[in-house]
DNA sequence: GTGAAAGCGCTAACAT
DNA sequence: ATGTTAGCGCTTTCAC
């Protein structure tokens, strides 16, 4: 009906929302004013700013992300990588994580590597066609051709979970040394024959460090230090069944380190199920310090970490940086033993 | 040095990547073909997208995301609102999204609520700004701006996790249906004197659509349903709390009907610490299906729903219908009563 | 404090 | 099968 009304200008598809020109001419000021008045808003004055809240608020205006990343060259997302979500350590980083960038106005971009080297980098790569601001991944381990284009992008990069020389920033704990520090307290505790119990160790590298630091442990105390591996995600279930054959296959077993406490506390409930005592005829430890380890009879032993701390701290290292302060490059966040009478 | 090589045309700030035209240049062609041979290899000649592929390679090419988004009106983003991270339900639909849109060259978008509307309706006016391909969100109850706003979004839209009248499309279970379920049990059970426990019900309506239910069935029963409710979220050490609590205002209480398997599961444990005997001095009932609660001894009787398939199957409706199929609008997936021992 | 002009890097539309 | 042209909606730069 009204020609002049909307135009016919726009002859692309799209959402077809009204433009910062739309609010300018119903302002009566330059578009550019209007971008100042949203970002800036102390560089206009009050009655400018007044006629563009008013013109935003009546035209429905909602700003395009995607325009202004382009004419910036720089997006306010920051890409976070992680190899698990069936993990709760991840998810627990990742709600760290979140909460700060929320709070700034960044948006977290969320990869899942299913710890795959490769796909990291593919996610990656696909990541800084976004502009991102900042970027987040885990661990220290990376393709060569990844830690390469990393070593060149310009903005805040933090790696996560473990520590050691890092191509910027990083925040973490010493895998290893929680290792250790579980295979102390078991050799001291009295065990002999202890079994490490993993998963998929070859790519979660992690635990093969946790496994690593309780081997040299137990070699020092002079003793064998036996891993039985499972070549499928830690789950819940598994533990049963990992508690049942690593019994199989040691008979004289008297504690297991179980790589995290997920299958820990499944082997401990199976371990009740089949009327054995915990930790006579069998000990138990874990790893990760899940409330509900801790809340078995008897309470599961383990190791736990900050983890919603490390994604906090990362968000706060990225966050310092980019408003120009200078932050810890490298952030130990630690652990504790937790003794539980599981051991 | 070399003036020539670099250029000094790009006078902004950013990532500074090589561009279509770079490629185009040095695979001899204009930067229409390079777009096509990346988009549609099969709509040039092999040797045109040979050429390009080396160019790519050589320059090493990354795809500016952000440019291809303005100049298309639609990017590859799919937000995904969320309540909270803090519940396994919503991280195994989130997995289940995710699976789904990796294979498709989706990008989740993730936004958390904390149970807010209000929050809800902030990050989605957010993430429209970012030209999204389509949007998934928990609920069907909106801030009435955001309805409104919603009906008017012209792309795939799926309202997830409960069954009714849908902006769009629908994927979920009946809550309502649930509880009364688990209420029918308790009543067959021969249990007359039942507490439902909850978290946040005001919020989290789904929980209090349980309660519904379960209210319903009682009162038909001629049996009173009283509630009592915790203003947390809920907690695995907040169930044995929960227990003491029921057992004090509800001294004749013979069983509990928890929000959900977490609750559930402390209180199970908290009961067995108190030397209480499940489910003879007190019965306790779950909701989720979490693995945990059904290892635990005796087994938590509970209510699971496929939670990775609601994540599968909202994404299948968005994925099918941009690729010009007609999807079911709305999907019912269901729950099934496990019955362990605990009631 | 405000504005005009010039792109950001890509894709849609219309050639050829 | 490939190229030319004209934007997408915003921010940067430089003027006033």
């Amino acid at each position: 009906m009204n020609e002049t009304q909307g135009g016919d200008r726009r002859r692309r598809k799209g959402l077809d929302n009204p433009t910062l020109d739309d609010v300018a001419r119903e302002a009566g000021v330059s578009s550019i004013t209007v971008s100042r008045a949203i970002h800036r808003p102390d560089s206009v004055r009050e009655t400018t700013r007044n006629k563009v809240e008013a013109a935003i608020a009546k035209v429905g205006y909602v700003p395009n992300m995607v325009a202004g990343s382009l004419a910036s060259a720089s997006s306010r997302f920051i890409p976070v990588i992680v190899p698990s979500l069936s993990n709760v350590v991840f998810v627990e980083v990742i709600q760290g994580l979140q909460a700060q960038f929320d709070q700034h106005g960044y948006q977290m971009l969320l990869g899942n590597t299913d710890y795959s080297m490769q796909r990291e980098e593919e996610l990656i790569r696909t990541f800084l066609g976004w502009s991102p601001t900042a970027l987040v991944t885990t661990g220290l381990r990376h393709q060569p051709g990844l830690s390469a284009l990393l070593e060149r992008f310009p903005r805040p990069l933090v790696e996560i979970m473990e520590l050691g020389p890092a191509l910027d920033m990083n925040v973490g704990m010493d895998h290893e040394k929680a290792g250790a520090a579980m295979a102390d307290h078991l050799i001291a505790r009295g065990y002999r024959h202890i079994v490490f119990a993993g998963t998929r160790l070859e790519s979660n590298y992690r635990a093969a460090q946790r496994y690593a630091g309780h081997r040299t442990r137990l070699e020092k105390a002079g003793l064998a230090a036996p891993l039985m591996e499972w070549h499928q995600d830690s789950h819940f279930d598994l533990g049963a069944t990992a508690l049942d054959e690593v019994r199989r296959h040691h008979p004289g077993v008297e504690a297991i380190h179980f790589v995290d406490d997920v299958m820990a506390s499944g082997a401990l409930l199976g371990a009740q199920r089949q009327g054995l005592r915990v930790p006579d005829d069998i000990a138990i430890a874990g790893f990760t310090g899940l409330p509900f380890g801790r809340s078995l009879m008897p309470r599961l032993t383990t190791i736990s970490s900050p983890r919603e701390a490390i994604g906090r701290l990362a968000a706060s290292q990225i966050i310092d940086r980019l408003e120009g302060r200078d932050p810890e490059r490298q952030i130990d966040v630690g652990f504790a033993l937790l003794e539980g009478e599981s051991t």
